[in-house]
DNA sequence: TGAAGTCCATGACTTTTACGCATACCAGGT
DNA sequence: ACCTGGTATGCGTAAAAGTCATGGACTTCA
C-alpha cells in the first residue's frame, strides 16, 4: 500500500488533527470516535511509510513528513471543495464629466458609478483617464479633468502646495488587505496575523529607491522575497490566483478579484489604513459633475458590501 | 452525499475512463471488472449531483461537468503522486526560471503555465516581471530574464537588430478581438461587422504620436471617440463591463475577462492578426527553462479551448 | 432480418473496510 | 495512590467495494 491509495477522508481527518493538536478533539469536531480517528491516522501513516505525527502525552505534533502531507492535503482538499462549488454553478442632465483615476482607486468604483449614473441620468456622459497621482493633480489644476479619484496612504501628505488648496473628500478609509491564493493556508480565515506573513513570496510593483514596495505588506519585519513584479492589476491578481505569491490590495478592489483569490485582513502590527479620495478644484460644481460625485460616493458605500 | 466525500480511487478511475473513452478499457487498465468501474462512476456522479459522462454506443464522452471534474481530479491526483514522491525523498529538478512578460501577453498564460509547472515539477520556481517589449528584449540580452513573453502586430518587425538574433517561437497567432459590454447590442452575436463599429465609444491606452491607438479597432474608418484612457487591464475590462466603451483585446485574454464582458470577433476589413511570441537567447536551455517553455506552449494550446 | 460484437447497467452475492464500544496503557499533576 | 487526558487495540457489526452473471441498446455484417 502506498500513498497513492490514501483516502480524502483520511486527509481531512489529518488536517483537522494537525489544526487541533489532539486526536480526541479532532474526533469531536468531525463527529468520529477517538478510535476511528486513531485508525485513520494509522492507515495514512502506513500509506506514507513514515510517521506523520509525534505522539506526546498532551496530544500530537507534526513530523517533517507530516508537514509535507499537511501542505499537500490542504491543496487537495481545497481543490475538491472548489470542484463542489464549481459543479453547483454557484455572476445623467446632458453634459460630459471628465474624471481621472489611479488604478487601485478606479478599477471597481468608477465603472460602478458610471453604470449607476447612466441609469439615473442617461444624458450625462463620462470620460476618464488613468494616471499617476501627480499627473492627475496637474490635470485637475489645468482643467483637463473635473474630478480625480486618488489613493492615499499615511502620513496623508497634501497632494500639492499650490493655492487655492484642492477640495478633497474621503470616500472610504479602509484597512489595507492582502490578496492570497484561495488554495493558500492563509486563505482559511478572514484575517491572518502579521507574523504569518514571514517567509511568503510577494508580487510587487516595480519601483526605484528604498521606500516601501507597493504590494508588500508594509508591516512586514523581514526582507521580502519578491517573486514577481507587475503593474497591471489583471496580471497581478491572476498571478495570485495561480498561487505565485501574495500582494497587498485596497479593500475597494475586493469586488474585482478573479476566482481563486481571497482577500484577507491582517492583524497585529500597526494598522495600515488607506484612503480613497475624490479631489476637485474648489469652485462650484456643474450639475453633471455633482451628480457623478454623488454616484461615486454611493458606489463607495456599495463597494463595502459583498456582491 | 456531496462531492467532498468523493474518493481518490473514484477520481483515478474517472481520469482513466476520460483518457481511454470506455469503461471497459479503463477497467482492463486498472485491473477492475467493467461493473466495478460502472459503479465507481455512478457513485461519483451521485456525489457530483450531475452526470459526468454521456453514454454512447461506442463508449463515453465527458459532459461539461465531467470536464470540470477531470481538470480538478488531475490536479488532485498529481498532488497525491507528488506527495508520495516527496515523502520518499525522490530527487526532483530544482531551479529558478526568470520570465518577463508584456501584460496582454502574460496576464492569463503565465499564471496558467506556472500553475501547471508547479504540479508537474514542484521543485522549479518561477519569478517574473512585467515590462514593455523593448525593456524585456534588453533584459533578455543582459541575462536578467531567461524567457520573454511578447505580443506582436503586423508588420511583425524584428525585435532588435543585435547579433546573434533572438530565438523566437510563436505560441499563438490569433485574430484581434473586441471586448464589448454584455448588455451592448454588439454582444448579441459572436462576430460583428467592422462597419458596426462606427459611432462607438472607445477605451484606449494613453500614447503619443499619431500611430494607431491601442484599444481602438485598427480597421476603423472614422476618427474614434476615446471616452476613457487606461493602461491597467483590470480597470479597462471593468469599464467595458460597466458599458463605458469598447476596447480591442487579444484572444488570449478572453479567459480573464470579468462578468459583464463579451469577447467578439470582427468581420470585414483586413484581418488583424496578433502573435504571442516566446523569445530567448539562442543558446542551450537549462532543464527548468525548457520545462517552463514547454508549460507555456501547453498553456497556449489550452487558452484556445473554451472551458 | 438475424447473428455477432461491443458497450453499459444492474441483481445477487462475496469480500473487504470503516467505525463504535470497551478496555488497556502511558505520562503528568495533585 | 489517584485522577485526568491522551493514544492504541481487540472484537463485533454495518456499510462499502468488488466480482459474477445477465439483460438491454446499438452498430456492423452476412
Amino acid at each position: 500500500m502506498d500513498f497513492t491509495n490514501a483516502s480524502l477522508t483520511a486527509l481531512r481527518v489529518f488536517r483537522e488533527v494537525a489544526e487541533r493538536g489532539t486526536l480526541t478533539s479532532a474526533a469531536a469536531a468531525l463527529d468520529y470516535t477517538q478510535s476511528a480517528v486513531s485508525r485513520q491516522i494509522s492507515t495514512l501513516e502506513r500509506a506514507a511509510g513514515v510517521p506523520l505525527l509525534e505522539r506526546r502525552h498532551d496530544g500530537v505534533r507534526l513530523t517533517a513528513a507530516g508537514h509535507i502531507v499537511l501542505r499537500r492535503a490542504t491543496t487537495v482538499l481545497d481543490q475538491i471543495d472548489a470542484t463542489a462549488r464549481e459543479l453547483a454553478g454557484l455572476p445623467v442632465e446632458a453634459g460630459t464629466v471628465r474624471v481621472g483615476w489611479f488604478p487601485s482607486a478606479g478599477a471597481v468604483l468608477l465603472p460602478r458609478a458610471i453604470a449607476a449614473l447612466r441609469r439615473s441620468h442617461p444624458a450625462i456622459t463620462v470620460t476618464s483617464r488613468e494616471g499617476s497621482t501627480p499627473a492627475l493633480v496637474r490635470a485637475l489644476r489645468a482643467g483637463r479633468v473635473d474630478l480625480a479619484l486618488l489613493a492615499s496612504a499615511p502620513p496623508f501628505r497634501p497632494l500639492d502646495t499650490e493655492s487655492p488648496p484642492l477640495e478633497l473628500r474621503t470616500l472610504t478609509e479602509r484597512s489595507l488587505c492582502l490578496a492570497v491564493p484561495a488554495t493558500h493556508p492563509l486563505a482559511r480565515h478572514d484575517a491572518v496575523e502579521v507574523a504569518d506573513l514571514r517567509g511568503q513570496r510577494w508580487i510587487a510593483s516595480p519601483s526605484s529607491g528604498d521606500e516601501n514596495l507597493m504590494g508588500v505588506w508594509p508591516g512586514l519585519d523581514e526582507r521580502p522575497e519578491i517573486a514577481h513584479t507587475a503593474r497591471d492589476w489583471l496580471a497581478k491578481l491572476h498571478l495570485v490566483a495561480a498561487g505565485c505569491g501574495l500582494t497587498t490590495v485596497s479593500a475597494s478592489l475586493a469586488a474585482a478579484v478573479p476566482p481563486g483569490v481571497r482577500i484577507v485582513a491582517v492583524r497585529g502590527g500597526p494598522q495600515e489604513q488607506r484612503r480613497l479620495i475624490l479631489a476637485r478644484l474648489p469652485h462650484p460644481l456643474t450639475e453633471p459633475v455633482a451628480r457623478l460625485a454623488d454616484a461615486l460616493r454611493a458606489a463607495a458605500l456599495d463597494v463595502g458590501t459583498p456582491v
